[in-house]
DNA sequence: AACTCAAGCAACCGCTGTTCA
DNA sequence: ATGAACAGCGGTTGCTTGAGT
Protein backbone atom coordinates (compact mmCIF):
# COMPACT_ATOMS: atom_id res chain seq x y z
CA UNK A 1 0.00 0.00 0.00
CA UNK A 2 0.91 3.10 -0.87
CA UNK A 3 1.07 5.84 1.26
CA UNK A 4 -1.04 9.16 0.35
CA UNK A 5 -4.54 9.25 -0.34
CA UNK A 6 -5.69 8.22 -4.34
CA UNK A 7 -7.11 11.18 -5.74
CA UNK A 8 -11.02 11.15 -5.60
CA UNK A 9 -10.74 10.26 -9.55
CA UNK A 10 -8.95 10.15 -12.74
CA UNK A 11 -8.84 13.73 -13.90
CA UNK A 12 -8.34 12.79 -17.35
CA UNK A 13 -11.69 11.27 -17.13
CA UNK A 14 -13.87 13.50 -16.08
CA UNK A 15 -15.63 16.82 -17.54
CA UNK A 16 -14.43 20.01 -15.31
CA UNK A 17 -15.81 23.62 -15.61
CA UNK A 18 -19.57 25.02 -15.48
CA UNK A 19 -22.02 22.33 -15.64
CA UNK A 20 -24.39 21.73 -18.51
CA UNK A 21 -28.53 21.80 -18.45
CA UNK A 22 -28.50 18.11 -19.37
CA UNK A 23 -26.00 17.55 -17.47
CA UNK A 24 -27.58 18.90 -14.26
CA UNK A 25 -31.05 16.76 -15.32
CA UNK A 26 -28.89 13.91 -15.29
CA UNK A 27 -27.64 14.53 -11.15
CA UNK A 28 -31.12 15.77 -10.50
CA UNK A 29 -32.69 12.56 -11.93
CA UNK A 30 -30.57 10.01 -10.99
CA UNK A 31 -30.73 11.78 -7.15
CA UNK A 32 -34.07 11.48 -7.08
CA UNK A 33 -34.33 7.52 -8.10
CA UNK A 34 -31.87 6.37 -6.52
CA UNK A 35 -30.09 9.30 -3.69
CA UNK A 36 -27.09 10.12 -3.08
CA UNK A 37 -25.07 7.50 -0.82
CA UNK A 38 -21.90 7.17 -2.42
CA UNK A 39 -21.10 10.27 -4.44
CA UNK A 40 -17.57 8.58 -5.82
CA UNK A 41 -20.06 5.76 -7.26
CA UNK A 42 -23.00 8.37 -8.32
CA UNK A 43 -21.12 10.19 -11.09
CA UNK A 44 -20.64 6.48 -13.09
CA UNK A 45 -23.71 5.12 -12.33
CA UNK A 46 -25.43 8.17 -13.56
CA UNK A 47 -23.98 8.13 -16.90
CA UNK A 48 -22.03 11.40 -15.34
CA UNK A 49 -18.06 12.31 -16.88
CA UNK A 50 -17.55 14.16 -14.02
CA UNK A 51 -15.86 13.81 -10.42
CA UNK A 52 -18.10 12.60 -7.13
CA UNK A 53 -17.41 15.61 -5.46
CA UNK A 54 -17.94 18.27 -8.45
CA UNK A 55 -21.53 16.37 -8.05
CA UNK A 56 -22.22 16.79 -4.73
CA UNK A 57 -20.85 20.08 -4.41
CA UNK A 58 -23.33 20.80 -7.73
CA UNK A 59 -26.06 19.63 -5.76
CA UNK A 60 -25.61 20.50 -2.84
CA UNK A 61 -24.93 23.80 -3.79
CA UNK A 62 -26.80 24.41 -6.78
CA UNK A 63 -29.37 21.74 -7.96
CA UNK A 64 -30.89 20.98 -4.42
CA UNK A 65 -34.61 22.10 -4.22
CA UNK A 66 -34.21 23.73 -1.07
CA UNK A 67 -31.73 25.96 -1.74
CA UNK A 68 -32.41 29.45 -1.70
CA UNK A 69 -31.17 31.83 -4.40
CA UNK A 70 -31.11 35.26 -5.01
CA UNK A 71 -29.33 38.13 -3.01
CA UNK A 72 -28.94 38.02 0.70
CA UNK A 73 -31.95 39.91 3.21
CA UNK A 74 -30.79 42.38 5.73
CA UNK A 75 -31.29 40.30 8.30
CA UNK A 76 -29.65 37.12 6.54
CA UNK A 77 -26.45 39.79 6.18
CA UNK A 78 -26.42 40.72 9.78
CA UNK A 79 -26.92 36.98 10.69
CA UNK A 80 -23.71 36.08 8.85
CA UNK A 81 -21.91 39.03 10.47
CA UNK A 82 -22.78 38.05 13.99
CA UNK A 83 -22.43 34.53 13.58
CA UNK A 84 -19.20 34.89 11.54
CA UNK A 85 -18.07 37.25 14.82
CA UNK A 86 -18.08 33.84 16.92
CA UNK A 87 -17.68 31.31 14.51
CA UNK A 88 -14.96 32.59 12.36
CA UNK A 89 -14.87 30.82 8.87
CA UNK A 90 -16.70 28.09 9.21
CA UNK A 91 -18.99 28.76 6.96
CA UNK A 92 -20.64 25.29 6.91
CA UNK A 93 -21.65 26.37 10.46
CA UNK A 94 -23.14 29.62 9.65
CA UNK A 95 -25.21 28.00 6.70
CA UNK A 96 -26.65 26.10 9.33
CA UNK A 97 -28.62 29.05 11.03
CA UNK A 98 -29.63 30.14 7.51
CA UNK A 99 -32.48 27.84 5.94
CA UNK A 100 -31.56 27.79 2.27
CA UNK A 101 -28.63 29.22 2.17
CA UNK A 102 -25.38 27.26 1.18
CA UNK A 103 -21.79 27.39 2.76
CA UNK A 104 -20.32 28.41 -0.44
CA UNK A 105 -22.58 31.17 -1.48
CA UNK A 106 -22.33 32.71 2.26
CA UNK A 107 -18.67 31.65 1.50
CA UNK A 108 -19.05 34.19 -1.36
CA UNK A 109 -20.82 37.03 0.17
CA UNK A 110 -18.84 37.04 2.94
CA UNK A 111 -15.54 37.42 0.57
CA UNK A 112 -17.10 40.24 -1.67
CA UNK A 113 -19.62 41.83 0.44
CA UNK A 114 -19.80 42.10 4.21
CA UNK A 115 -15.68 41.74 4.63
CA UNK A 116 -15.61 44.84 2.72
CA UNK A 117 -18.49 46.72 4.13
CA UNK A 118 -17.42 45.87 7.86
CA UNK A 119 -13.77 47.26 6.87
CA UNK A 120 -15.47 50.39 5.57
CA UNK A 121 -17.66 50.62 8.63
CA UNK A 122 -14.37 49.74 10.96
CA UNK A 123 -12.86 52.92 9.28
CA UNK A 124 -15.72 55.18 9.25
CA UNK A 125 -15.65 54.05 13.08
CA UNK A 126 -12.33 54.27 14.33
CA UNK A 127 -11.37 57.96 14.05
CA UNK A 128 -14.70 58.70 15.59
CA UNK A 129 -15.02 55.96 17.97
CA UNK A 130 -18.94 56.37 18.08
CA UNK A 131 -20.13 53.17 19.05
CA UNK A 132 -23.50 54.25 18.64
CA UNK A 133 -22.93 54.33 14.59
CA UNK A 134 -23.41 50.37 14.87
CA UNK A 135 -26.72 49.54 13.83
CA UNK A 136 -26.88 52.16 11.32
CA UNK A 137 -23.51 51.21 9.87
CA UNK A 138 -24.64 47.51 9.69
CA UNK A 139 -27.97 48.47 8.33
CA UNK A 140 -26.43 50.51 5.40
CA UNK A 141 -24.35 47.17 4.52
CA UNK A 142 -27.84 46.31 4.42
CA UNK A 143 -26.45 46.83 1.06
CA UNK A 144 -27.35 42.86 0.69
CA UNK A 145 -25.21 42.95 -2.61
CA UNK A 146 -26.79 45.73 -3.87
CA UNK A 147 -26.05 48.39 -1.91
CA UNK A 148 -22.38 47.92 -3.10
CA UNK A 149 -23.65 49.79 -5.90
CA UNK A 150 -22.21 52.66 -5.93
CA UNK A 151 -24.71 54.54 -7.55
CA UNK A 152 -27.84 55.83 -5.39
CA UNK A 153 -29.50 56.71 -8.74
CA UNK A 154 -28.74 53.51 -10.21
CA UNK A 155 -30.21 51.58 -7.52
CA UNK A 156 -33.35 53.25 -7.90
CA UNK A 157 -33.47 53.16 -11.66
CA UNK A 158 -33.90 49.32 -10.32
CA UNK A 159 -36.68 49.84 -8.03
CA UNK A 160 -38.14 52.07 -10.86
CA UNK A 161 -37.56 49.80 -13.46
CA UNK A 162 -38.93 47.16 -11.12
CA UNK A 163 -42.22 49.16 -10.51
CA UNK A 164 -42.45 49.40 -14.26
CA UNK A 165 -42.24 46.04 -14.93
CA UNK A 166 -44.52 44.85 -12.05
CA UNK A 167 -47.78 44.32 -14.47
CA UNK A 168 -46.39 42.51 -16.93
CA UNK A 169 -45.04 38.70 -16.46
CA UNK A 170 -43.02 38.97 -20.00
CA UNK A 171 -39.98 38.81 -18.15
CA UNK A 172 -38.73 35.23 -18.82
CA UNK A 173 -35.51 33.78 -18.25
CA UNK A 174 -32.83 34.20 -20.41
CA UNK A 175 -31.69 31.31 -22.22
CA UNK A 176 -28.31 31.38 -23.31
CA UNK A 177 -26.95 30.05 -26.18
CA UNK A 178 -23.81 28.72 -24.60
CA UNK A 179 -25.06 24.85 -23.79
CA UNK A 180 -21.95 24.86 -21.64
CA UNK A 181 -23.47 26.99 -18.86
CA UNK A 182 -27.53 27.15 -18.87
CA UNK A 183 -27.71 28.18 -15.01
CA UNK A 184 -25.91 30.02 -12.59
CA UNK A 185 -25.04 33.06 -13.23
CA UNK A 186 -27.75 34.35 -14.67
CA UNK A 187 -29.73 33.72 -11.55
CA UNK A 188 -27.30 34.85 -9.10
CA UNK A 189 -26.29 37.80 -10.37
CA UNK A 190 -29.86 38.84 -9.80
CA UNK A 191 -28.52 41.84 -7.21
CA UNK A 192 -25.79 43.08 -9.95
CA UNK A 193 -26.35 46.63 -10.74
CA UNK A 194 -28.29 46.83 -14.14
CA UNK A 195 -31.23 48.23 -15.56
CA UNK A 196 -32.43 45.24 -17.06
CA UNK A 197 -34.01 43.29 -14.54
CA UNK A 198 -32.40 40.01 -13.87
CA UNK A 199 -33.53 36.67 -15.33
CA UNK A 200 -33.80 33.78 -13.76
CA UNK A 201 -32.91 30.30 -14.87
CA UNK A 202 -32.91 26.73 -12.89
CA UNK A 203 -31.45 28.23 -10.12
CA UNK A 204 -35.08 30.12 -9.49
CA UNK A 205 -36.44 26.42 -8.90
CA UNK A 206 -34.80 26.37 -5.69
CA UNK A 207 -35.25 29.65 -4.59
CA UNK A 208 -38.99 28.76 -4.69
CA UNK A 209 -38.89 25.70 -2.80
CA UNK A 210 -36.17 26.73 -0.41
CA UNK A 211 -39.49 29.02 0.87
CA UNK A 212 -41.45 26.24 0.78
CA UNK A 213 -39.14 24.60 2.89
CA UNK A 214 -38.88 27.48 5.07
CA UNK A 215 -42.78 27.87 5.99
CA UNK A 216 -44.80 25.01 5.23
CA UNK A 217 -47.42 26.41 6.57
CA UNK A 218 -47.76 29.05 3.98
CA UNK A 219 -49.99 29.48 1.07
CA UNK A 220 -47.29 29.79 -1.71
CA UNK A 221 -49.65 31.37 -4.25
CA UNK A 222 -49.94 34.28 -2.40
CA UNK A 223 -47.98 36.97 -3.17
CA UNK A 224 -48.31 38.25 0.49
CA UNK A 225 -47.39 35.00 1.80
CA UNK A 226 -44.66 34.25 -0.02
CA UNK A 227 -43.14 37.26 0.76
CA UNK A 228 -43.75 36.05 4.49
CA UNK A 229 -42.72 32.86 4.02
CA UNK A 230 -39.35 33.91 2.49
CA UNK A 231 -38.32 35.96 5.14
CA UNK A 232 -40.16 33.93 7.96
CA UNK A 233 -36.68 33.44 9.53
CA UNK A 234 -35.27 36.52 9.74
CA UNK A 235 -38.72 38.10 11.83
CA UNK A 236 -40.41 38.73 8.98
CA UNK A 237 -39.39 42.21 9.44
CA UNK A 238 -39.35 42.89 5.53
CA UNK A 239 -43.13 43.67 4.44
CA UNK A 240 -42.50 45.07 0.92
CA UNK A 241 -45.99 47.02 1.40
CA UNK A 242 -45.06 49.08 5.12
CA UNK A 243 -41.77 51.00 4.54
CA UNK A 244 -39.97 51.07 7.90
CA UNK A 245 -37.63 53.23 8.60
CA UNK A 246 -34.79 51.56 6.48
CA UNK A 247 -36.43 52.31 3.73
CA UNK A 248 -37.02 55.62 3.72
CA UNK A 249 -34.11 56.15 1.69
CA UNK A 250 -33.82 55.81 -1.81
CA UNK A 251 -30.39 53.85 -1.69
CA UNK A 252 -31.50 51.39 0.77
CA UNK A 253 -35.12 50.18 -0.97
CA UNK A 254 -33.72 47.54 -3.15
CA UNK A 255 -31.18 46.59 -0.40
CA UNK A 256 -33.60 45.89 2.38
CA UNK A 257 -35.62 43.76 0.73
CA UNK A 258 -34.46 40.65 -1.31
CA UNK A 259 -37.16 42.27 -4.07
CA UNK A 260 -35.82 41.58 -7.26
CA UNK A 261 -35.72 37.57 -6.27
CA UNK A 262 -39.41 37.83 -5.62
CA UNK A 263 -40.37 40.01 -8.41
CA UNK A 264 -38.57 37.36 -10.39
CA UNK A 265 -40.01 34.50 -8.81
CA UNK A 266 -43.42 35.77 -9.32
CA UNK A 267 -42.82 35.84 -13.15
CA UNK A 268 -41.67 32.45 -13.33
CA UNK A 269 -44.55 31.32 -10.77
CA UNK A 270 -46.85 32.62 -13.60
CA UNK A 271 -45.42 30.47 -16.08
CA UNK A 272 -45.46 27.37 -14.49
CA UNK A 273 -48.62 27.81 -12.58
CA UNK A 274 -50.18 24.71 -13.89
CA UNK A 275 -47.25 22.94 -11.82
CA UNK A 276 -46.89 24.38 -8.84
CA UNK A 277 -49.71 22.69 -6.31
CA UNK A 278 -49.25 23.21 -3.15
CA UNK A 279 -49.29 19.57 -2.16
CA UNK A 280 -46.27 18.53 -4.41
CA UNK A 281 -44.04 21.74 -3.46
CA UNK A 282 -44.23 20.72 0.42
CA UNK A 283 -44.24 17.35 -0.44
CA UNK A 284 -40.92 17.63 -2.28
CA UNK A 285 -39.80 20.10 0.23
CA UNK A 286 -39.96 17.25 3.06
CA UNK A 287 -38.50 15.18 0.95
CA UNK A 288 -35.35 16.98 0.34
CA UNK A 289 -35.01 18.07 3.93
CA UNK A 290 -33.84 14.48 4.54
CA UNK A 291 -30.40 13.85 3.75
CA UNK A 292 -31.01 11.47 0.69
CA UNK A 293 -33.31 12.80 -1.48
CA UNK A 294 -34.37 9.71 -3.13
CA UNK A 295 -35.50 7.87 -0.22
CA UNK A 296 -37.95 10.12 -0.25
CA UNK A 297 -39.19 9.08 -3.26
CA UNK A 298 -38.73 5.67 -3.75
CA UNK A 299 -41.84 5.72 -1.44
CA UNK A 300 -43.85 5.70 -4.22
CA UNK A 301 -43.67 9.53 -4.63
CA UNK A 302 -43.62 9.02 -8.94
CA UNK A 303 -46.03 11.70 -9.89
CA UNK A 304 -44.21 14.38 -7.79
CA UNK A 305 -41.20 13.12 -8.87
CA UNK A 306 -42.30 13.31 -12.77
CA UNK A 307 -43.28 16.67 -11.86
CA UNK A 308 -40.41 18.00 -10.19
CA UNK A 309 -38.16 16.85 -13.39
CA UNK A 310 -40.60 18.84 -15.60
CA UNK A 311 -40.47 21.66 -13.53
CA UNK A 312 -36.60 21.60 -13.71
CA UNK A 313 -36.14 20.37 -17.05
CA UNK A 314 -37.99 23.93 -18.05
CA UNK A 315 -35.72 25.62 -15.88
CA UNK A 316 -32.80 23.88 -17.41
CA UNK A 317 -34.27 25.40 -20.80
CA UNK A 318 -34.67 21.52 -22.12
CA UNK A 319 -38.05 22.28 -22.48
CA UNK A 320 -39.23 19.76 -24.55
CA UNK A 321 -42.60 20.06 -22.45
CA UNK A 322 -46.05 22.01 -23.71
CA UNK A 323 -48.35 19.64 -23.35
CA UNK A 324 -50.22 17.55 -21.69
CA UNK A 325 -47.37 15.13 -23.43
CA UNK A 326 -45.15 16.41 -21.25
CA UNK A 327 -44.67 13.74 -18.78
CA UNK A 328 -44.42 11.08 -20.70
CA UNK A 329 -41.89 13.33 -22.55
CA UNK A 330 -39.64 14.10 -19.93
CA UNK A 331 -39.65 10.58 -18.77
CA UNK A 332 -38.56 9.27 -21.52
CA UNK A 333 -35.35 11.79 -21.85
CA UNK A 334 -34.87 10.66 -18.02
CA UNK A 335 -34.96 7.59 -18.44
CA UNK A 336 -32.35 8.09 -21.27
CA UNK A 337 -30.24 9.99 -19.55
CA UNK A 338 -30.09 8.00 -16.68
CA UNK A 339 -28.48 4.14 -17.86
CA UNK A 340 -30.90 1.36 -18.54
CA UNK A 341 -28.55 -1.06 -17.48
CA UNK A 342 -28.36 0.27 -13.84
CA UNK A 343 -30.49 -1.15 -11.10
CA UNK A 344 -30.48 -0.96 -7.50
C1' DA B 1 -17.72 50.96 -30.55
C1' DA B 2 -13.91 49.08 -28.39
C1' DC B 3 -11.29 48.36 -24.60
C1' DT B 4 -10.06 47.83 -19.62
C1' DC B 5 -11.02 46.80 -15.08
C1' DA B 6 -13.32 45.21 -11.07
C1' DA B 7 -17.04 42.57 -9.05
C1' DG B 8 -19.37 38.42 -8.41
C1' DC B 9 -19.91 33.69 -8.36
C1' DA B 10 -19.50 28.69 -9.62
C1' DA B 11 -16.34 25.30 -9.46
C1' DC B 12 -11.99 23.30 -8.24
C1' DC B 13 -8.26 21.91 -5.02
C1' DG B 14 -6.41 20.04 -1.14
C1' DC B 15 -6.86 19.16 3.52
C1' DT B 16 -9.35 17.21 7.66
C1' DG B 17 -12.58 14.31 10.02
C1' DT B 18 -15.13 10.08 10.15
C1' DT B 19 -16.19 5.43 9.22
C1' DC B 20 -15.17 0.81 8.51
C1' DA B 21 -12.71 -3.42 7.46
C1' DA C 1 -4.36 -0.11 15.97
C1' DT C 2 -4.00 0.92 11.35
C1' DG C 3 -4.91 2.58 6.97
C1' DA C 4 -8.02 3.08 3.05
C1' DA C 5 -12.16 5.15 1.43
C1' DC C 6 -15.22 8.56 1.62
C1' DA C 7 -17.75 12.94 2.78
C1' DG C 8 -17.31 17.43 3.99
C1' DC C 9 -15.09 21.91 4.62
C1' DG C 10 -12.57 26.14 3.67
C1' DG C 11 -9.47 28.56 0.57
C1' DT C 12 -8.59 29.78 -4.00
C1' DT C 13 -9.05 30.24 -8.94
C1' DG C 14 -10.86 31.48 -13.26
C1' DC C 15 -14.60 32.83 -16.05
C1' DT C 16 -18.39 35.99 -17.08
C1' DT C 17 -20.46 40.27 -16.90
C1' DG C 18 -21.32 45.10 -16.39
C1' DA C 19 -19.47 49.69 -15.55
C1' DG C 20 -16.39 53.09 -16.74
C1' DT C 21 -13.44 55.43 -20.03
Amino acid sequence: MGKGRAPCCDKTQVIRGPWSSAEDLKLVTFIQKHGHENWRALPKQAGLLRCGKSCRLRWINYLRPDVKRGSFSKEEEDTVITLHQTLGNKWSKIASHLPGRTDNEIKNVWNTHLKKKLTLKDEDESPHGDESKESSSISSSSSSSCTIMSSGKRNLEMELDHQKNQGSSTKRPRITENVKDSSPREVSNQCRPTNKPKELSSSSISSNNSNITISSQVDISRPEDYQIGSLLNFRAQYDVHNSSEEVSKPEEITAEIPFESDYDFWNMLDSLSSFQSNEVQLENAEACQSSNFGDAYSTGEEDQNKKWLRYLENELGLDATKDENQESSLNNAAETLVPESFQY
